[in-house]
DNA sequence: ATGAAAGCGCTAACAA
DNA sequence: TTGTTAGCGCTTTCAT
C-alpha cells in the first residue's frame, strides 16, 4: 500500500490541509516544510493522481485518435505533441483506429468516457455527433489534417492545394503535357484539395485537363501500385505522374521499378510525404512533404491555450501550414 | 456537469448500490433494469472512470515507454499492443524518450506516478531501480527488445544471434570472406547478440575474424552512413556488409548510392529491419526483420495474464521470437 | 499559517 | 435482490 497524505499527517502532526497546500506550492512555515519533506522521503510518498483528478475534475490526460500508428505522418506529429504536452504535465492516451471508421467511432467513444481533458484527432469519417458532444462538455478538440463538416473547432491543416499546384507546376515547366495525378478518394478533404491544386496548375499552364489522367485511389499502397501500373501500361501513357500521399507514392515506385523504367528519362515522378524515397532512390525522388514537427507543435499550442483558458473564449482557430518541396532527379524535361 | 449515479438514483428511486451493481453486470429486476436504462439515456450518463479507479485502485491504464515514436520498430509493436489492450478495456499512455537516457528516467518516473496498472518498456539505460520499485508495488512490467540487468521480469526478445548468424551465413555461402559488420554500441544487448551471431557464422565457415571489419555504430542513420563510407573508401574494402539495424541500414544505402556501387556486383549488402528497402530498391535489399506484430501480441498476452492474475505467481517469463529473412538481389556470389 | 470538515463519484461490505 | 453506509485520497472552503 502506497503512503497517503494521511500518513504524512500522522508523521508530522500536521493537518491534511497544510500538507495539501505544501504539495501544491503554497506557503508553509519552514519548520513544517522540513518536516513534511522528511516524511515524504521516509514514506516514499507520491501524490495519487487519480484521487487528485476526482477532486479537481481534471485528469491531466489528452486523448489522441489517429488512423494508424505505423504511419510516419501520424507518429512524427504525435512524437512532437506528446513531448510538448508532457512538458506541461499532461499524459497522452493514444488510440489507433486502423483506418476503420467503425473502430474510429468506437475508440472515440472509449476516449470520450475516460475523462480526458482534451482530444486531438485525425478524422476519417469524422464522428461529428460524438465530437459535438465533447465540445458541449467543454472539452477542447483539435483536428489534424482535415476539418469535420459541421463542427466548429480548432484545426491544423496544410496548404494542400498550393503544394499540389507547385509540384504539378514543376512538371509543366519541364514541358510535360500528359501529367497524371493519383488522387485520394473523392470527397476526402485532402484529396479534393490536392486535386484542385493539380487543376489549378494545368489551367495556369494552359494544359487541357484529361479525365483519363486523373486516377482516384484509396490512399493505400495497393492503389498507388495498381493505378500507376494501369497508367503506365496504356498505349499512350502519361509522361509524368504526381502521386498525392505517402502510401500511394510507395506503391507507385514499386510499379515503376517493376517496369524498369528510368526516371526521369522514361517517366517523371513526383511523390508525396515520402522523405525516405527522396533520399534513398537513384535518382532521388522529388517529393512534397508536410511539416510534421510544426504540425505537432501547433496542435500542442492550440490545445494548451484552450486548456489553460488563454483562448477559451475565442472562436475556432484554424492554422494553415505550408508544405515543403524536396527536389530530386525523378522528374525532368521531356526527352 | 455530467450526470452521476446519484442522478440516476433520484430518477429511478433506486439506491446507489443497485445502480452500481447493474452498471457492473449484476442481476437486477427487469423493471428496475428498464428504469435504470431509461434514466441513463435520459441523462446521458456515463461512468466516471476516475472515481471508479479511485475506489477500485485500478486505473485501467498501461504505460508504454519507447525510444522514439518515429521508429517503425516501436510503432508497429505498439499499434498491435494498443489494440489488444483496448480489447480488454485498457488505455495506453505513451511516452517517447527520444533516445535520451535522461528523458527515459524522467518519463518513467512520470508514468510511475500516474497510477498505471502495468508498464511496457523498450529500455535504453534501463532505469533498473525505478523498475524494481514498480515491481515492489506489484505493477507488472514487460520489457521489449532488451532485458535489464538485475531485473527479473517478463520480456519479449528476438533471437538476434540466430538471425545474425543466418544472414552472415548467406554471405559466406556466396563465397565472401571479407564480410564487414556494422554493429550497434558495445554493451547494448541486441548489438552484442548480433555481433555474436556474426562471429558464430565466421567460425562456422572458417573465416578468420578481421577486427577491422567490425565497426561499432550508434544505431542511428548517421553512423550507418559514416561507417559504411569508411569501409568502402578503404584501399581494400570488404566485399560484403551486414548492417544490424533499421536506421543504420538506411545510412548504409545512402553511402552505397553515393558511390554508385552496383549491388551485388560491386558490393553485397544485407540490412536489418528495413522491409521498405527490401521492396523499393533495385535490386531488392535483402534484410532480416523482426516479427513486430508478433512481438506486440506477445507483450499484450504476457501483460494481460499478469493483470488478470493468470500468471501472477509465475516467475519471469521470457519469450524468444524468431526473426524473418527477406531475400533480395543485394547480395550474391563474388564476381 | 493552520485545521476541521465536507465531498468529488464510485464500489463493496453488510444488513435487511 | 436491494438499501445503508463507509470510505478510496485528495482539495477546498471556512474558521481559527
Amino acid at each position: 500500500m502506497p503512503a497517503t497524505m494521511k500518513d504524512i499527517a500522522r508523521l508530522t502532526g500536521l493537518s491534511l490541509a497544510t500538507i495539501s497546500k505544501y504539495l501544491n506550492g503554497g506557503h508553509v512555515l519552514p519548520a513544517n516544510q522540513r518536516a513534511i519533506e522528511q516524511a515524504i522521503n521516509q514514506l516514499g510518498y507520491t501524490v495519487n493522481s487519480v484521487a487528485r483528478s476526482l477532486k479537481t475534475r481534471r485528469s491531466m490526460t489528452i486523448g489522441v485518435l489517429i488512423p494508424h500508428l505505423e504511419n510516419v505522418f501520424s507518429t512524427s506529429i504525435i512524437s512532437e505533441l506528446e513531448d510538448k504536452l508532457h512538458q506541461v504535465g499532461y499524459s497522452t492516451i493514444i488510440c489507433d483506429y486502423h483506418h476503420d471508421p467503425e473502430m474510429e467511432a468506437e475508440k472515440l467513444d472509449f476516449l470520450a468516457h475516460r475523462q480526458i481533458d482534451g482530444l486531438v484527432m485525425m478524422p476519417l469519417s469524422g464522428c461529428r455527433d460524438a465530437l459535438v458532444k465533447l465540445r458541449e462538455r467543454q472539452i477542447p478538440v483539435v483536428l489534424i489534417d482535415r476539418p469535420v463538416e459541421g463542427l466548429d473547432c480548432d484545426a491544423v491543416l496544410v496548404k494542400n492545394r498550393k503544394a499540389s499546384f507547385q509540384a504539378v507546376s514543376r512538371l509543366a515547366e519541364a514541358g510535360h503535357e500528359r501529367i497524371a495525378i493519383i488522387c485520394g478518394p473523392q470527397g476526402v478533404y485532402t484529396a479534393d484539395e490536392r486535386l484542385y491544386g493539380y487543376m489549378d496548375a494545368l489551367k495556369h499552364y494552359q494544359i487541357k485537363l484529361d479525365e483519363d489522367l486523373v486516377q482516384y485511389g484509396n490512399y493505400d499502397t495497393k492503389s498507388g501500385y495498381v493505378l500507376t501500373a494501369r497508367l503506365l501500361d496504356r498505349q499512350k501513357p502519361p509522361t509524368a505522374v504526381f502521386v498525392t500521399n505517402h502510401e500511394m507514392t510507395y506503391g507507385s515506385v514499386l510499379a515503376v521499378n517493376e517496369r524498369d523504367l528510368l526516371m526521369p528519362k522514361q517517366l517523371s515522378l513526383i511523390g508525396f510525404d515520402h522523405k525516405l524515397l527522396n533520399q534513398v532512390l537513384r535518382p532521388p525522388l522529388a517529393v512534397v512533404t508536410q511539416p510534421l514537427k510544426q504540425i505537432g507543435q501547433t496542435v500542442a499550442e492550440l490545445l494548451v491555450h484552450r486548456l489553460t483558458g488563454i483562448n477559451r473564449q475565442e472562436p475556432a482557430i484554424i492554422k494553415y501550414l505550408d508544405a515543403v518541396w524536396h527536389d530530386g532527379g525523378s522528374y525532368g524535361p521531356l526527352s
